[in-house]
Formats: structure tokens, sequence, C-alpha cells
DNA sequence: TGACACTACTCCGCATAGCGATATAGCGTT
DNA sequence: AACGCTATATCGCTATGCGGAGTAGTGTCA
């Protein structure tokens, strides 16, 4: 199967996840997402779950120029980001539960 | 946020491995899906989900006629469709693996 | 100088797939 | 007759990840 059916629902939690290390900017986060494991996120994807993160107004943005390159839009966690993390984190744990049972019931091994 | 996206990709693996109970026809694998804890699965999507499944050779299907309602269209799993199955299943596990992973580290506990 | 590569962001349009609504239909119960 | 449960199918909507293209700034290397 496509891994990317599997991203659907869980980039924005992985997205708020690794913005709790620090502030990112776009291009930062892809890196931190695939050097977590997520290899195939495309960077298109980042960048439009940082829109609806922010639209929903959980991130703030700033704008930082950059000495090495093009200027750097960087995004931090809001209070009501922090919180969607920690709601959209026990769904997600709950979810794979779930499903690591149904799976083990049935023999589907790793 | 929402369960109905966290399903996406994972739904055709649950399906596989609750036909590998016994073969199953729609409505009765919509049960087995809610019984095993994916309580917000729709009716379309199983019968979507099976056509799919049954396009693609991973699934058969014969129709059997029922004492106690409409007929019942069964599905019983192939040998791609068990191959497919644990190869998903795989898949599955490496990626919540990786995504445990990344919320662990950053404290977003259960 | 020109070609290229890496960083960094944006926009457009596509594909996938789960869902709500609706329709059909058989059967049992009230 | 009306309702509800079983059982399947179809239509169109929607969300979201992705590919591709474009725009820029910087540095490297021939």
């Amino acid at each position: 199967m496509d891994t990317t059916q599997l991203l659907k629902g869980v980039l924005d939690l992985a997205v708020l996840a690794v913005l709790t290390d620090e502030d990112g900017y776009g291009y930062d986060i892809l890196r931190r997402l695939r050097a977590a494991g997520l290899d195939d996120v495309a960077d298109a994807s980042v960048y439009g779950t940082l829109r609806r993160l922010f639209q929903a107004g959980l991130v703030s943005a700033y704008v930082v120029p950059s000495d090495e390159g093009p200027h750097r839009k960087y995004y931090a966690l809001t209070t009501n980001g922090r919180d969607q993390l920690h709601r959209s984190g026990k769904v997600w744990r709950a979810f794979a539960s779930t499903m690591d049972a149904l799976l083990d019931e049935r023999g589907v091994a790793a």
C-alpha cells in the first residue's frame, strides 16, 4: 500500500509534535519529519498543513530574513495548538491500539 | 481530529484482517469492524472498500440467498489478498511505530 | 560567465477514499 | 399500515496529500 494514505489526518499531529522541540519554518519542519522516519512526506504537504494549522489558530507565524538564502517563515505552537496536540495524540494512540489488537487477534504479525 | 481521516488507507487492511476469521458479507463485516472498536466506520465505506478489493483481486465473491432478509454477497480472501494483508500489516506496524516514537520523544503521552 | 544545486516558499490541479444521503428491497413486529 | 432491522448500491461531496511548475536567494565549480 501507499504510505500516502496512512498520513491522512496524521500529518497535522506530526507537525504539531515536532513544533514542541522549538519554533520552525516549513523546510526545517520537513527535515525534522523525515529525520523522525516519515521519509515520504512531500514539501507541498507540509506547507499546506502549516497553512491550515495557522488558519485554525493552532500555530502562529513570523517571518525572519536569512543570511544564507531566502527568508524563513517561522511557526510556533499556540496554546490551542498545544491542547490540540494532546487531544489528537490521545485519539491517535487509541486508534492505533484498536488496529493493533485487530491485527494481533488474527495473527497478522510484523 | 476526525477519526475519518485516520481510517484512510487502513480500512482496506482492517477489512482484509476480519476476513481471515471467515468469509463474510458487507453488513456482517461492518459489524465485525465495529465490534473490534472501529465504531465510526460507515456502511458506504465498507461496501466501497469491498468493491475495490474485489476489483484488485484480493477477495472473491459469491451471492447467497437468505431466509431472513435480502440476499447476501459473501466475500472471501484470495491468495493475493492474504499476501497483501501481511504486506499491509507490516507497513502499518512500521508506520505506527514511527509515529509512536515521534510522539514519545516529545512527551505526547496517552 | 553560465550551469547547476540547495534552500525556501507558493499555487494549481489531480487522485484517493471515506462519508452522508438516498433508493431499493425482504422480512418481522406492533 | 407504519416502522425498524437487515442488506446492498450509487451519487456527489469533501478533505487532504502530492506532483509539477514557478519564483527567489545563495553558493559552487568549471
